[in-house]
Formats: C-alpha cells, structure tokens, sequence
DNA sequence: TATTGTTATACTCTATAACTATA
DNA sequence: TATAGTTATAGAGTATAACAATA
C-alpha cells in the first residue's frame, strides 16, 4: 500500500489539474496567487498594501485627481476606498486639498514624503517582477503584457 | 467649467493608470476580475460557484482522490474545502466513499448526475472562455496559456 | 506521533444601500 | 435632482489554530 501510495503521487500528482489548465482564467488564478504573495511581501516593507500601491501610483501621476475618478481608474468601489486614502493621508503621504469653488470633492496631492516613498516602492516592485518573472525572456514578457492588455481593452467599459 | 471637465475626462481618462499597466501582475488582476465575473454568472446557472466547478473537474477526473490530494491540487486549505464538498455531497454530485482498511480519509467519487452535471457545465466554461478571449487568435491563446504555464511551472512548490 | 477531516475564527477583498453635504 | 464622499454592513475568499478520530 505504501508503494501504491507512492506511485500514485509521484506519476500523477503533478496533473491532477491537467483539465483545469486548459482554461486561461484558472493558469491566470493560479499565476496571480503567486504574483500577489510575493509582492505583499514586497510591499509590507513600505507599510503598503498592494491597492495602497496602486492608488499611490495613480495619485503620484495624476495629482488633483478626485476619489470617484480614482474608483473609476481602479476599478474599485468609492466605498472602499475611503479608509485606504484615510491611512495614507494620516501618514500624509498625500492630502485632500479643497478645490476653490468646489466643495464637495478634494484634490488628491501626493506629498514630497509621499512621491520619495512611491519611488522607493515603485522600484522594489520593478524587482518583484523581475524576479518573479525572471523564467522569461523580454519579447515573452512583452508579449504577455500585450496579450494581457488586448483582452482588457476589449471588454473595456 | 462643463468644458473643462468633459476634456479633461475625454484626453486622459484612459491613460490614468498607465504606469500600473507596465505591471503584469496589475493587468492580469484587471483580467481577472473581468474573466471571474462573467465565469461566476456562467455557473451560477449550474448553481456553482467557482470553486465548485474546479472541485468538481478535479473529482471527475480523479475519482477517488481525498480531500487532502484535492486541497493539494487546487492550492486550497483543507479547511476551506469541507463546506464546497458539503453542498456538493449534499445535492449528491459526488460522494464520500468509506476506503477498505482506511477509515480517517474518504474516496471522493462523482455520482452520475455529478458526472452529468459537470459535462454540461464543462461545455458552459468551454464557450465562456471562447467568448471572453474572443479578439486573441488560436495562437495567442495559446501562447497566453503557455506563458502563464511556464510561470506557474518555475514556482511550484 | 503524524495524518485526515472538521470546527471556529479572523482578516482581506468586494459589493450594496443609505446617509450628508454639496451642486 | 444629481454628485462626492462617507458609513455601515454583508458576502466571498483566504489563512490559522485547535480538536476528534484514526493511523
């Protein structure tokens, strides 16, 4: 019995998922499980969250940009973006700067503590993905991005 | 202001998180809200979940398998697994076979309506992911898959 | 002692409704 | 009336510890 045992898990462990990886969207599930662990990891260096990230990084290139643009860049939910924005302006890595003749939207400003912070965190993610992407070359890597992108731009609101 | 507003949403609203998309891990999370979204509704006619119909082809295709191999297989805790397989047994898709000289695991094996149940979801997912991926050619299909293979293959634990 | 299945629990992510203050 | 931000809440998805039965 241990040797069927054995056998059964080492000849067929491997491909117990053979079906499922027919489909796109479970390789893509699986990949980006990987992806996301490391780069928590990656980002809890900086006290960020990965969606803390991202909202950095559209906020460092779209100053003055408004939360409900900022849920529509993101495809995120106003709703939940609201505590993310409350830690970082308490960390005053950006602010809510009242717009003159408009108050009832701020502009979102990074603060120089937060661009010096964003770029910091920009380049350990540009290691992340080198490394966890290291396996391929740069026309597979670009071709990725490219496939990837083609998908989403057709299904794009 | 009306004008302002309207140019400023028409010239760069598209562009607000081009910095992310240099990311693969940011444009296959993007992807994969999109892919998981119209799969959900898919097997919501079957009355699965996501979970539900990975549980299930891994089951069809290894009958007997336990629930240990099969949290393995599908990267789940063994914890997680218990409720999906409870609903599962419950409708009598798949049962819980005592094993001869084993009584602390169980054979998960697919009923017939089970098997049936699967074929016709199968086919479901089949022309979910047809329509989904439906601007990339047979080629970059394959590729994207071969890409995020090659990923997943260089990671596995 | 180690393994299998299970329970309980907690934390993140996401989705929705309703509220306030503004426009 | 509609919009921006907010609050509360609920549902998935995921992770961990501890337990009973069994090996």
């Amino acid at each position: 019995m241990a040797h069927t045992s054995h056998s059964f898990g080492a000849e067929t462990e491997a491909c117990r998922d053979a079906d499922l990886t027919r489909f796109t969207g479970y390789n893509m599930k699986r990949v980006l499980g990987l992806v996301q662990g490391d780069l928590a990891q990656v980002l809890a260096e900086f006290d960020l969250r990965v969606i803390s990230f991202s909202v950095l990084t559209v906020v460092v290139q779209n100053p003055g940009i408004n939360q409900t643009q900022l849920a529509e860049t993101l495809k995120l939910e106003r709703s939940n973006l609201v505590q993310i924005i409350d830690d970082l302006a308490k960390r005053a890595l950006m602010s809510r700067s009242p717009i003159a003749g408009n108050r009832r939207s701020y502009a979102l400003m990074p603060s120089g503590e937060g661009r010096l912070l964003w770029q910091r965190a920009h380049a350990a993610v540009i290691g992340h993905e080198g490394r966890i992407l290291s396996m391929l070359s740069a026309q597979e890597k670009e071709a990725l991005n490219r496939l990837l992108l083609k998908i989403r731009d057709e299904w794009a609101s």
